[in-house]
DNA sequence: TTGATTATCTACTGATGAGTAACTTGCATT
DNA sequence: AATGCAAGTTACTCATCAGTAGATAATCAA
């Protein structure tokens, strides 16, 4: 029983379609944001990307305060996600750490990621600043968590993890700045050299 | 032959006057830039924390994106300065760099310096911008450079320079988006700790 | 003394862009 | 058929803020 295609919609299907469409807002926001900077780009300018009217705009987002909250909301939900599925994974502290890493490094490079570090938090409405420092926070504790277990168990040179976790951070944030998602270096193949590289030192061993 | 003091002033003195004014709008604008956002620090608000009126900033500076230039080129200009002087100093290509990395970290964690890393260019004019990037390309190569002759000399593990020089420049401008002026850290200490970190790496040697 | 220059002010203009009002159209449910 | 909700539109309002006009007072040079 082949379900014949019907042009009247589900409830699912209208649920669906407004949800899309709430992303695809959420899409081109967060390449212009990228682009041009959360402060030159208007949401006229977006919603001319994406070929419809600022108040439809309005329609599914609440302000503009709002669409970059849920732009940084992404892309810090998916480093915390990566950092629960680095508690799962088998080896030493240091083997989960840098698996982490890797994927923290490439997140950055990513539509969502770049955001958290390009426009930051300044730009926010003081609530929504809460929010995203709230998030932050959560990252930063599981970021040094793992660093204080590999620590512990004999994985890593015994170090401030406060500290640490700070460099780290830097050399894996600035890609946002710089990488060229269209240039030569593969996100996954520069996440390996950073994290390789902050592990080893620049000095020959 | 002391000289006494005089009400009236020199040409020479005048001319102090007005750099030493013109200087001090800077430092204001530069600081509230670093607090609350270049976007969100207006002329007006600037004026007020010196206790005068925008208009008297228009006189000793064009505009708001000549007051931003102005501010990013001085910190760039400190770390031009910087690389020159490394270029001096004694030792291997690694004991050189180390320097140089040493200063760019403190650099980074002073109000102009600060204000590069956070306001960066996309808030800058067309023009202004292209001088921006023409500083941040000597930096660049002169950071490439160094690494290239310390890789020459054997003190440094061979690896592709340009690489390298993002992965350090991007731990050590980190500090200038967390660092607390007033804070536990003094900035001479924490340069020293994030170049010893990358230089031997966070893994037990 | 007179005229130019410097430093500063108050009071404006003008643009930009966030956010809204109020209409239209169409689908969906009763 | 009638009503209501969803998705859009055009055409506004309103606040903010960069930048300017033009006055005033003081200082300096002639």
């Amino acid at each position: 029983m082949t379900p014949i295609s019907s042009p009247f919609q589900t409830p699912e299907q209208r649920q669906a379609d407004r949800a899309a469409k709430r992303d695809a807002v959420l899409r081109a926001a967060v390449r212009m944001f990228n682009e041009k900077g959360f402060h030159q780009t208007s949401l006229d300018d977006v919603a001319a990307r994406l070929g419809i009217s600022k108040p439809t705009i309005y329609h599914y987002l609440g302000n503009k305060d709002q669409v970059l909250l849920e732009c940084v909301s992404r892309g810090l939900g998916q480093i915390i996600e990566a950092a629960a599925e680095a508690r799962q994974e088998a080896g030493t502290g240091a083997d989960r750490l840098a698996w982490f890493l890797r994927r923290y490094a490439q997140i950055n490079m990513d539509d969502f990621g770049r955001c958290v570090i390009r426009t930051g938090d300044e730009a926010l409405a003081s609530e929504s600043q809460q929010q995203f420092r709230a998030l932050k926070r959560r990252i930063d504790n599981a970021l040094r968590e793992l660093i204080g277990e590999a620590i512990a168990d004999g994985s890593l040179a015994p170090t401030d993890p406060k500290l640490l976790a700070f460099t780290i951070a830097g050399a894996l944030n600035w890609p946002a700045r710089w990488h060229d998602p269209d240039g030569e270096h593969a996100p996954a193949d520069l996440a390996e050299y950073l994290v390789t590289n902050l592990a080893r030192g620049y000095l020959p061993r």
